[in-house]
RNA sequence: GGGCAAUUAGCUCAGCUGGUUCAGAGCAUCUGCCUUACAAGCAGAGGGUCGGGAGUUCGAAUCUCUCAUUGCCCA
């Protein structure tokens, strides 16, 4: 038993209205101050999460705080597990984003590009950037509370993660897991990059499809070929048609001519060509489609490549040089109607690319790139999930993880950009080349001497290159000699959870198991949490583009950093995107009214419990077992099937449930009803010393309570149990031990009595309403007939008489016979008479109860009916297991006892 | 085209391995209350053939199949 100091504020000072910001700055303030989520304790065991690196660039949205509530709760629930709780935070340089950002800002400040600075110069402006706005995150991450230890924090562009990315390419690179190939790639003719195939977002788009002219040499007859790119047909190498389909074969081997083009090219057979699909002729253009280029390969045909980087068409696009791709749609179509070489245009809806970061259509580009050989990294990967050493929730995740292993392509990793970790390949002008660390090693690789002129690659990496390398170098990994690596490697690699939305399972997830698995022979985490994606009202995802994403950092201070996290773990079920309206006009979510509302009654409860410690005065004493009331005992049943059911729940996973039985406990358990309690045991009791010993029992349950609340709602509970324990500001509820619960104290029979006694009362509570009783008028309340021995004792116990007494507002509750049931209660009380000694009646009243009576006859008619016909099919009494055929038979006698009871009052 | 999920009250969702939490919670609605913390509250009420159909079973919101609708991912 704790107790309790006097609480420190009295009531004049105990604020009306909870105001969340008047502590919840000072509170991170002093977390901050304090250090304390900086402290590493080596006598504990560890525990740690790795925070997704946000970008650079990133500013909150309501992603972040679904995803960073959710890590905090796990770090704090562990921090007070006793674990040494460490939670990495860290920075990703975010390669096309930031490049893209200090590009416009060039553009639009100084009318300048990257060109007229230079490589050089353009780094050191993104750098400048990153130190006026990079970064911002942070501080709006810590209005929401986060517990992070910011003092690991580590940008993805640092040294240290540098190195790492550069000594992991040039052993990839001399394993031959990194090769250099042309290939179709996706590029973005407006960044001038490559993209991998996981920046691209496919959508449907309406086009048209044109079915072109393409005549046999030396004849009028012509083939019949479908297109939704006419502009490429200066890079036609060949007319695929399938193998299988009979309508061509004699055409196979024979020459069209490129309509417009003129020149000739073969007539081939190939799977790819779907019979069903168009004319079942199609125009194979190697260098503009990926299906062509495969088909391209198996035919060694050539690879006519006719589009610039900047999506104009070039030199071997003939009268298209110069134009924009989609213009130049329209120009050869023109040129093709005028030959007469079009047969028919259609309209025609496919799947187009767009980029994910900037919108714009990509184009499938012919280029030289770096990939990484993905399969045998898949293997590793795969089976690190396959034998349950890393654990998904939900676990159906895993099989969407599978399915991409086990369809993996090679990873496209080099980007045409040059903010981000420069490709380590160094060239000597005869064309041979090398990867390593500087030119002096990749001198002494190729066997060079000093004054050999070298040039390094001009591509950077894909910002998941070192992404996929996090959880190593957040650890202080060293590269090039895992055991000189820091303590912090050994100690909390693996990390215990990650938290991150699934739509970066592949970017991410999938390739940080590789990663971790292949250079450190160990897996990056043992549990990854996949959080729900947000919605509104609608359905439609939160984004700044629809403008139904209001800003975090409005919400929070509208309702409170505790109200908002709060909120988000409550509405958010594991696995399921979560909806909430949005009030997009006010750019507000009302829905958060729930925690703010839940805050505020924690608040209430505890300004309460405030005031009868102060009433009873400043002494303590322990309520005795003896002491205690029924409702004593019961709360002390309740919280620990609670702690016991919660601490389950989130140790699954279950953030939700962790936050719905709190919040249930708090508000209908401890609230609703012990509070209640609590104010007539308290002045049925005049003693001092119990009155005593009951406040400090009251709040000896709210304080294991708020303990548990802590990881959700962090401030609220500093601030509340800074008021009941009279501890210093230098101390911290996040560093105290969570409450285990104590099996001894739980108590289904207790639990069973008092529900008993709270039934009672909501039938004398139902009477009372359809009765149209005053609130305060005062009446008898009767009951008899009562069959159950354990309902008859606990009525007839003068504590629970005293308090339906109280609460139900009667001037004296009895136990009597012969007194005529007025009204019918369904459980308990089904077979008991129940009544309450009314003033006088009037017609309209009669008459509605009469209803009431009528409508519950025919209730409890079908039921009865539904349960006779169960009982009387052989198979289900000789099937069914005896107790519940036992159950029903006694459901039955109940109901046709109440049957009888109404029908007599009809 | 392939994969993964979802469909329960007007809205958002609980409901584990089929039978005592079985049809629930919160919001919204209606009625009555400023009752010794809380009107951001309290008490009460109405509201659903658990997406359609079939099957398994003594028994299905729960298991299987199928159809429909919606969303996500991949090609």
């Amino acid at each position: 038993m704790n107790f309790y100091k006097l609480l420190k504020l009295n009531m004049k000072e105990f604020p009306k209205k909870l105001d969340p910001s008047s502590f919840e700055s000072k509170w991170y303030e002093t977390w901050k101050k304090n250090k304390i989520y900086l402290k590493q304790n080596k006598n504990k065991k560890p525990y740690s999460i790795l925070m997704p690196p946000p970008n650079v660039t990133g500013i909150l949205h309501f992603g972040h705080v679904l995803n960073h509530t959710l890590q905090d709760i796990y770090i704090r629930r562990h921090r007070m597990l006793g674990y040494d709780a460490q939670w990495f935070p860290g920075m990703d340089h975010a390669g096309i984003a930031t490049q893209a950002r200090v590009e416009k800002m060039l553009k639009e400040e100084h009318n300048q590009t990257r060109y007229d600075l230079g490589r050089e110069k353009f780094i050191e402006k993104v750098l400048e950037w990153k130190e006026k706005y990079g970064g911002i995150i942070f501080s709006q991450l810590e209005k929401l509370g986060v517990s992070a230890n910011w003092d690991k924090l580590l940008f993805t562009m640092d040294q240290k993660a540098s190195e790492a990315v550069r000594d992991v390419f040039i052993k990839l690179f001399d394993e031959g897991l990194i090769y250099r190939g042309k290939r179709i790639i996706n590029w973005s003719p407006v960044s001038m990059t490559a993209l991998s195939d996981e920046e691209v977002d496919w959508k449907e788009v309406n086009e048209k499809i044109y079915t072109l002219r393409y005549k046999f040499e030396n004849s009028e007859k012509y083939l019949q070929v479908a297109t939704v790119r006419p502009e490429t047909i200066f890079g036609d190498v060949a007319i695929a048609v399938n193998p299988k389909d009979g309508r061509f074969a004699e055409y196979i081997g024979k020459k069209v001519i490129v309509p417009f083009v003129g020149r000739a090219i073969p007539i081939i057979t190939d799977d790819y060509a779907d019979p069903d699909f168009g004319t079942g002729c199609v125009k194979i253009t190697p260098a503009h489609d990926p299906n062509d280029f495969e088909v391209g390969e198996r035919h060694n045909l050539e690879k006519i490549n006719t589009i610039n980087p900047d999506g104009t068409m070039n030199d071997l696009a003939g009268i298209l040089n110069g134009i924009e791709r989609f213009k130049a749609r329209k120009v050869i179509m023109q040129e093709l109607e005028k030959a007469e070489l079009v047969e028919k245009v259609e309209d025609y809806t496919h799947n187009v690319g767009f980029s994910q970061r900037g919108g714009e259509p990509i184009e499938p580009y012919l280029s030289d790139q770096w990939f990484v050989k993905m399969k045998p990294m898949a293997k590793i990967a795969l089976d690190a999930v396959k034998d349950d050493s890393i654990k998904f929730h939900p676990p159906h995740w895993m099989k969407t993880y599978t399915h991409w292993m086990d369809n993996i392509r090679d990873w496209c990793i080099s980007r045409q950009l040059w903010w981000g970790h420069r490709i380590p390949i160094y060239y000597t002008e005869d064309g041979r080349q090398a990867a390593a660390k500087n030119e002096e090693e990749a001198r002494a690789k190729l066997d060079l001497d000093i004054n050999t002129k070298l040039k390094q690659d001009p591509d950077v990496l894909d910002t998941w290159f070192s992404s996929w390398l996090w959880p190593m170098t957040t650890m202080n990994w060293d590269s090039t000699n895992q055991e000189n690596s820091d303590d912090d490697f050994a100690r909390y690699l693996p990390t215990n959870l990650l938290v991150t939305g699934p739509d970066i399972i592949f970017f991410w997830v999938a390739r940080m198991i590789m990663a971790t698995k292949k250079f450190s022979n160990t897996i990056p985490f043992s549990d990854v949490y996949f959080t729900s994606m947000i919605r509104d009202g609608k359905g439609f995802k939160l984004s700044k583009s629809l403008g139904n994403s209001p800003d975090p950092l409005k919400i929070i201070d509208k309702y409170g950093a505790d109200a908002t996290r709060f909120t988000m773990i409550y509405l958010a079920p594991l696995g399921q995107d979560v909806r909430m309206d949005v009030d997009v006009e006010a750019q507000d979510i009302p829905s958060i009214d729930i925690g703010k509302n839940f805050a505020n009654k924690i608040f209430n409860a505890c300004r309460f419990l405030s005031m009868k410690f102060n009433e009873a005065g400043d002494t303590r004493a322990e309520l005795s077992q003896s002491s205690k009331s029924l409702a004593d005992r019961w709360i002390e049943s309740r919280l620990n099937n609670t702690i016991k059911e919660a601490s389950k729940a989130i140790d699954s996973f279950n953030v939700t449930v962790y936050s719905k039985l709190l919040y249930d406990f708090i508000w209908r358990d401890y609230c609703s009803w012990y509070v209640e309690i609590v104010k007539t045991q308290f002045s049925n009791n005049e003693n001092e010393q119990y009155r005593q010993a009951l406040t400090t029992f009251s709040i000896d349950i709210f304080d294991k309570v708020l303990k548990m609340l802590h990881p959700v709602m962090p401030f609220i509970t500093e601030e509340l149990w800074h008021l009941i324990n009279d501890v210093d500001d230098n101390e911290s509820i996040s560093l105290q031990e969570t409450p285990k619960e104590n099996s001894e104290k739980i108590s289904t029979n207790i639990e069973n009595e008092f529900n008993i006694v709270t039934e009672l009362i909501e039938k004398i509570r139902q009477m009372r309403a359809s009765s149209n009783l005053k609130p305060s008028e005062k009446v008898e309340a009767f009951i008899s007939s009562i069959k159950d021995k354990v309902v008859e004792s606990v009525i007839s116990n003068s504590e629970v008489n005293q308090l339906v007494v109280s609460i139900c507002n009667l001037s004296s509750f009895r136990m009597s016979g012969n007194i005529e049931l007025k009204h019918s209660a369904n459980d308990v009380f089904r077979a008991c008479k129940l009544t309450l000694e009314l003033p006088e009646k009037s017609e309209e009243d009669i008459a509605a109860e009469m209803e009431r009576l009528q409508k519950e006859a025919q209730r409890l008619e079908k039921q009865i009916a539904g349960i006779q016909k169960k009982l009387s099919n052989e198979r289900f009494v000789n099937n069914a297991p005896k107790e519940v055929v036992e159950m029903e038979q006694k459901k039955l006698d109940d109901m046709n006892a109440n049957l009888l009871k109404i029908k007599e009052n009809l």
